[in-house]
DNA sequence: AAGATATGTCAACATGACTGACATAAATTT
DNA sequence: AAATTTATGTCAGTCATGTTGACATATCTT
């Protein structure tokens, strides 16, 4: 059946690579690599399949996440977050807008910006894929002791970028660094 | 000038649910969730910028990684871990075969798989890519012991899910769970 | 009053998914 | 040997989500 030549790793890479640079072959971290690829992609996987139902994608989740957790975000905001165009956010965003997921409401200060908040509909969505998701994370982390969990914690935490965090970036890492009293 | 509101958290979530199923909201892993996020996005930016310079996508890339890892993977296996359809496999395994990145050899036993190989300049690509995803992962795991080390794995491989796996992962796992000896 | 900023929108396009239908060669079953 | 199944490839059309560029409107700042 399947008669494939299975054993792990390249046949021999460093001898194949006749024009190649042989870039440090040896201390990669395929392994990690590769559970990143596959723990992510089954845990999105969670939310993918509820959202179908409602007949919503990553992108719609994307922002009904970020709303909910981050009550008032600007639609600025949200452009920094999920770094992708104002147009591209403009289409899922008018939908949940029309569906009544999120409602708008205009900045006290300043009355150009549309302050973003997620209605009961939308927590209640919200809700739903973080507990799927929440359901998995629950599971991964059982066996694990307080300081394990405190490792994952580190390092998923050094696998982001710092250099020009966005506002929600600052909230997490709570970067009191910008205007620290004054 | 940015004068929103971002205290962390929902405003009383709880309160607002008039008529939301009120789904425990208090034990949600909303760290996780959003670090798992911003760690993947990330993770996978690093690749994504090089492979603008070969006129690559993410497509391309998971393709390569996996026939560079699992060499003579069939065109069958590629199509079980990456989870997509032929014709959406067939236009990038297509630009790979075409631009000399990967080679197809015909099956020993059966002579209608098509066995996939990444040619020297196929594996110098993986290689680069996945160096600077390393140089990240380095990074991040630097000041985490051994036992930290260990429950990261642990975490990543228990997200994973196992039913039904795949090729790839059953390599992973090792899981010789399958013809126990016979 | 002039300029900058926050947001929205129209139009065109690219990537990478999808479905459905169909073709070919080779293996397997009857 | 013939029929069926399997592994792969391909054509055609669609969808979701990203992109660029141009432009409009309201509002704040200078």
């Amino acid at each position: 059946m399947t008669d494939i030549n299975f054993s792990r790793g390249p046949t021999n890479p460093d001898s194949q690579g006749a024009t190649s640079p042989a870039p440090r072959l040896a201390e990669l971290r395929w392994d990690i690599i590769e559970l990143l690829f596959f723990a992510y992609r089954d845990f999105v996987g969670d939310a993918d399949h509820e959202l179908e139902a409602f007949g919503f994608g990553r992108a719609h989740h994307r922002v009904m996440h970020f709303v909910y957790r981050y009550p008032g975000l600007k639609v600025a905001d949200l452009l920094d977050v999920l770094r992708i165009t104002k147009q591209s956010l403009g289409r899922v965003l008018k939908q949940l807008l029309d569906e009544g997921y999120i409602v708008q409401k205009t900045g006290n200060n300043d009355r150009r910006q549309r302050l973003l908040y997620a209605t009961p509909k939308g927590e209640a969505l919200v809700a739903k894929l973080a507990g799927l998701q929440t359901d998995r994370i629950t599971r991964a982390l059982r066996d694990i002791n307080p300081e394990g969990v405190a490792a994952i914690s580190q390092f998923l935490r050094a696998m982001i970028d710092r250099d020009d965090p966005d506002k929600v970036l600052e909230a997490i890492f709570g970067t009191g660094s910008k205007k620290p009293r004054e």
